[in-house]
DNA sequence: CGAACGCTTGAACCCTGTCAACTCAAGTGG
DNA sequence: CCACTTGAGTTGACAGGGTTCAAGCGTTCG
């Protein structure tokens, strides 16, 4: 594990956050300006990071682990997104210095670099670089929150699963198998359905050259299944 | 109608568009780079102004008149959001130089300012407060997508609308009576539901104290359709 | 007046959520 | 080592919400 290797040279994360498109164009001046108020902490599995509605003080960034991003309305509650490393989260409620609209736990023990968010906005005052590149993000993340919206309301959950299988397939560079990477309850609540109608959109799947057995997914089909699915870079593409 | 009293005056909507935050903050000399840049054109009703797929050349502004956003996939088509004057659109696929997300059509009669996507990235290089600026509006268009999905994935067809009806009681400053800003058919495509399904849900809401007219709404008890439709800020406040 | 269109209504069907029972695997403790 | 517990996942039965199809109503507009 990244983790125990990495313990000894307790700095090393901070090149690894620097590589993020994020962190990457900035000046070194202000990067250290930016890691020196920084705070590193590691954490348990099922810790709440962030709570929706509170006042956002840190941007964080995921060195290692898993977060998942939630959000409740009225005793329901559903996944926005599962984060995983390296990357940054809430960084829109940093900027605006408004209160989260997310939830934010870990999955599994994480570590996690905590910026204060005040340092962030006084230092895109200072650096254009950096400034451009929180332009790049927001745009970016912008972009793949609407991809979630098209992906709900125009698709059915049958077609959600089959194109999400798709995306993971291609995301972890599988061949026909790979794993889920989360839990099938988490998965259907990403998706928007039910565990028990997960379960049956598996079921149906397999009709078109899809087999799951436990956590394990494999496509059998992928021609079938694409013809079926018709996944659309409109939507399913992460970048652009 | 206020593009009747303006025409006389034909760079008034410059001062319009220095109002809306993105443009306010910045030098007046980047603006008058900006402006001097951009075409001003009049475009009648059921016009597509941009296309879903295609590659972003202008950053748009609505002065007068109404925009819709749309998405479509598989032959199946989605109402995104409404623009209204004064606002920006399809920020986001000017700033990464992306292919746009969605398409956008005149709903009325429309008068939109376009500005080259590539003036936009140039100027923001020079001038730091527009910088600031779009970071601020970007952060905030992110939100609002966020609350969006929120929207969609906490709530029934029911409780999103009663939420819009509360909503845009508010956004117009109305009292107890008002308007359907739009035609029901877009309405019930905004919020995910069929024409037959929205047409059911208002009767049902006959039961919270909410009357239907055609397009006029009439709350007639307020505290029991806010009883039913528990608005949260952090799903139903346009701004934070 | 008739055509067109948006909206509404009814009926049938299907997908989805809910509730409950059951399986299965992993972990615990006697 | 084995019974017991626990939790996730699955399955079935059922109810409810949502879509679809078809027809009817009401306005507007030529």
């Amino acid at each position: 594990m990244r983790t125990a290797l990495r313990s000894e040279r307790p700095d090393s994360h901070f090149e690894d956050i620097r590589g993020l498109h994020l962190f990457s164009e900035m000046s070194e001046e202000s990067f250290l300006t930016l890691m020196r108020g920084s705070y590193v902490q590691n954490f348990p599995p099922q810790v709440e990071l962030v709570t929706e509605g509170e006042q956002s003080d840190f941007l964080h960034v995921l060195v290692d682990g898993s977060v998942e991003m939630l959000s409740s309305w009225n005793g329901r509650e559903t996944v926005m997104a599962t984060v995983r490393p390296i990357s940054t989260f809430i960084l829109a409620a940093t900027i605006r210095d408004a209160p989260y609209l997310m939830s934010a736990q870990t999955l599994e023990k994480s570590r996690i670099v905590l910026i204060p968010s005040e340092d962030v906005r006084d230092v895109f005052e200072e650096d254009v670089n950096f400034a451009r590149s929180i332009i790049a993000e927001l745009a970016q993340c912008y972009r793949s929150v609407v991809k979630n919206i098209k992906d709900l309301k125009l698709r059915t959950s049958l077609e959600r699963l089959a194109n999400y299988l798709l995306r993971e397939q291609h995301r972890q560079k599988a061949g026909d198998s790979f794993d889920l990477p989360i839990d099938k309850r988490r998965l259907a609540s990403r998706l928007g359905m039910t565990p028990e109608n997960l379960s049956r959109a598996f079921k149906n799947l397999q009709g078109y050259g899809v087999e799951v057995r436990g956590g394990r997914i494999t496509i059998t089909d992928p021609a079938e299944l694409e013809r079926f699915a018709k996944p659309d870079p409109l939507i399913d593409d992460k970048s652009a």
